[in-house]
RNA sequence: GGCGAGGUAGCUCAGUGGUAGAGCAGGGGACUCAUAAGCCCUUGGUCGAGAGUUCGAAUCUCUCCCUCGCCA
């Protein structure tokens, strides 16, 4: 029976443009998470979007002096371009700016406060007389009132790295004018997290024995220390989801708060337009839908605290508010396999310092597959992982372009030249024979359980590992050298070659999409490994967004061993990757830390 | 300072109680279908330090050192 899996990615900030570490850390891991369940039949649901709200955006919108969804407009586009070049197959990428969003955050909010988990407190906030208003952490520089450094943000120092009380500065200054703010009263809503705690402690504890240790022995081990306290979710901004209560029109919801929701609402949204508006039910609903959150481990305690807290905290109240009805309440994650980070050449990735790869930027050098593989056999799935040009070349050539691609070419340029460019007739099965396709097969359970658990960089070595199988059984068959007496015998082998072959490229498909379909196509198969990808426009009364779709079409691909016939007309074969120089190495790293033209 | 993660071969990393592993790099060999790829053999580690539990510890406990992240 097919199972429902909703994949919920990450939501880029759409402020700045997707490095290899974002890409590592959520959006790749989760696409090839989600090929493998296509392949398997399972009913996949991937659902992301670009986080347009929030400061950072309107920071960057001013200095800019163009308007913040022109900001968000602009990146979201970027990432859409990427995720098509990349081949992240969403189901839905859409944005928290579209109406659809704003009314899931608001049901969610009024379901809260209906269910007692929210209460109102006074703050005192930085408030400037000559601008009219209340000015965020990010609007405020002053001097650090821990190392006396004159141009600290309100938020964070940029001389000492301690984050900032803002209230504490020395001579605050809004940073619009430089004129001087002063600390005013003013009312938020909150949410009573301690009042969650109980419900989410118990949530962690039920996922405990399967998660990441990372993940939950982080969250409960905060919660121990710590416990969990109020924290505010509006915001006093005119660029955000309105407060759906009255004599709050002033006030946005707190981007924190509202983005998370958006796994929700995308999938809400991706039902709508699909044409069968319950749809979302299957993996939102019932009870037997797993949910998967694909994220970085800067995130953890939004994913694995703040929002089981919120589906917590809504219970069966969110259907009624939101379908007019009584309703089931919504799943909890059902795990939340963060990644750590990335670093580049041995140093942390930093946009400001242009200190790092972009995906852009990349493809327009490289192919998407060598990529994907790049960051998939160095995934920092466990730690911290490095990102090394060096490593980059190395592994290309060594394990991409010699183990794998080398073995497809040799063994079809083989076949194709010597059996009239079609899959040669086997003779009877020998026991190396038999042997190596019981080895290839077991690879679907094998590799197939590791992509079950996440566990992707150990699922690439294993595919890798049954690609050497190969080769090993070709040297010992040599039907280069048997073809001269025993033609029949290489057509046995060349032909149990091709089988494995034809396999692996199922066993390496979530990975190397790209590539494996280009085999699929070399093998003489006209139906596509995977369905396509494209865009459309939604307009609703915030305005229009453009949203990354995803179709299966024709789309055959199975999660199953080769069935390959003889006989078949092979294309003529092509390589299927690059080798790349070692100077590229240099090059590469010349170009970083230089600061790029502005996009 | 608190919490968390990590410290295993030159490099990148697997390995949670039972004779130290993989890939790459280094050395040697046979082969030649293939993107000078593939295959076979091989050098190399007191598993951060010390103590303890155990018949047995990279693996469990304690103390300490180092790196990274989050928080204060």
């Amino acid at each position: 029976m097919a199972d429902h899996i909703l994949v919920a990615v990450a939501w880029p900030y759409s402020n700045a443009d997707i490095h290899v570490g974002n890409l590592t850390g959520s959006y790749l891991p989760a696409d090839i998470f989600a090929r493998y369940h296509r392949l398997k039949g399972n009913n996949v649901l991937m659902v992301s979007g670009s986080d347009a709200h929030g400061t950072p955006i309107t920071v960057k919108a001013d200095a800019e002096g163009v308007p913040a969804e022109q900001v968000y407009q602009r990146y979201h586009a970027r990432f859409i371009e990427l995720f098509q070049k990349l081949g992240l197959n969403y189901d839905l990428f859409t944005s928290t700016h579209t109406e659809n969003h704003a009314k899931v955050s608001q049901a969610i909010f009024l379901a809260l406060k209906e269910n007692g988990y929210l209460y109102t407190e006074e703050q005192k906030q930085w408030y400037s007389e000559s601008l009219k208003k209340f000015l965020p952490d990010r609007y405020i520089e002053g001097t650090c009132y821990i190392c006396g450094y004159d141009n600290a943000r309100g938020d964070q120092c940029d001389n000492c790295g301690n984050v900032l009380d803002s209230s504490q500065l020395i001579n605050p200054r809004a940073k619009a004018d430089g004129s001087t703010p002063e600390l005013r009263a003013t009312t938020h809503y909150f949410i009573d997290l301690g009042k969650l705690e109980p419900q989410v402690v118990k949530f962690l504890e039920s996922r405990k024995s399967y998660w990441r240790p990372n993940v939950v022995t982080r969250s409960l081990g905060w919660i121990r220390t710590q416990g969990l306290r109020g924290r505010p979710i509006t915001r006093d901004l005119d660029w955000g989801i309105p407060v759906p209560v009255e004599g709050w029109e002033d006030k946005r919801l707190y981007v924190w708060f509202e983005a998370v929701i958006g796994y929700l609402s995308a999938a809400i949204e991706w039902a709508g337009i699909s044409g069968d508006k319950e749809a979302w039910h299957s993996w939102w609903t019932e009870a037997s839908a797993r949910s998967y959150y694909f994220i970085g481990k800067d995130n953890i305690d939004f994913h694995a605290i703040l929002w089981p807290a919120e589906l917590a905290g809504i219970g069966e109240t969110f259907a009624n508010i939101f379908e007019g009805k009584s309703g089931k309440s919504l799943n909890l994650p059902y795990d939340v396999p963060a990644n750590e980070f990335l670093n580049m050449e041995d140093r942390k990735i930093s946009g400001s310092r242009n200190w790092g790869v972009w995906g852009l930027d990349f493809l327009e050098r490289y192919d998407p597959d060598p990529l994907r593989y790049y960051l998939t056999v160095n995934m920092p799935e466990t730690s911290d992982a490095n990102w090394d040009w060096d490593d980059f070349v190395r592994r290309n050539n060594n394990e991409l372009v010699a183990t794998w691609g080398n073995l497809a070419n040799r063994v079809l340029s083989f076949a194709y030249r010597n059996w009239d460019g079609k899959v040669p007739w086997p003779g009877e099965l020998r026991v190396a024979d038999e042997t190596l396709i019981k080895t290839v097969d077991a690879g679907f359970d094998s590799v197939g359980k590791l992509l079950e658990g996440v566990k992707l960089r150990a699922a690439l070595g294993e595919a890798i590992r049954l690609a050497g199988e190969v080769n090993k059984y070709l040297d010992e068959q040599a039907p280069w050298s048997a073809i001269k007496t025993d033609k029949a015998g290489a057509a046995t082998t060349i032909f149990v070659a091709l089988n494995a072959i034809d396999s692996l490229k199922i066993l390496f498909a979530p990975v190397l999409p790209h590539t494996s379909q280009l085999l699929h196509e070399t093998f003489g198969y006209s139906e596509p490994l995977f369905g396509e990808q494209y865009t459309e426009t939604k307009k609703d009364n915030l305005g229009a967004h453009t949203v990354l779709r995803y179709r299966t079409g024709a789309a055959t691909g199975s999660w199953a061993p080769s069935n390959l016939q003889a006989r078949t007309k092979l294309q003529e074969p092509k390589p299927l990757y690059r080798k790349l120089e070692p100077e590229i190495a240099e090059e590469e790293r010349k170009r970083l830390g230089n600061l790029r033209e502005a996009e």
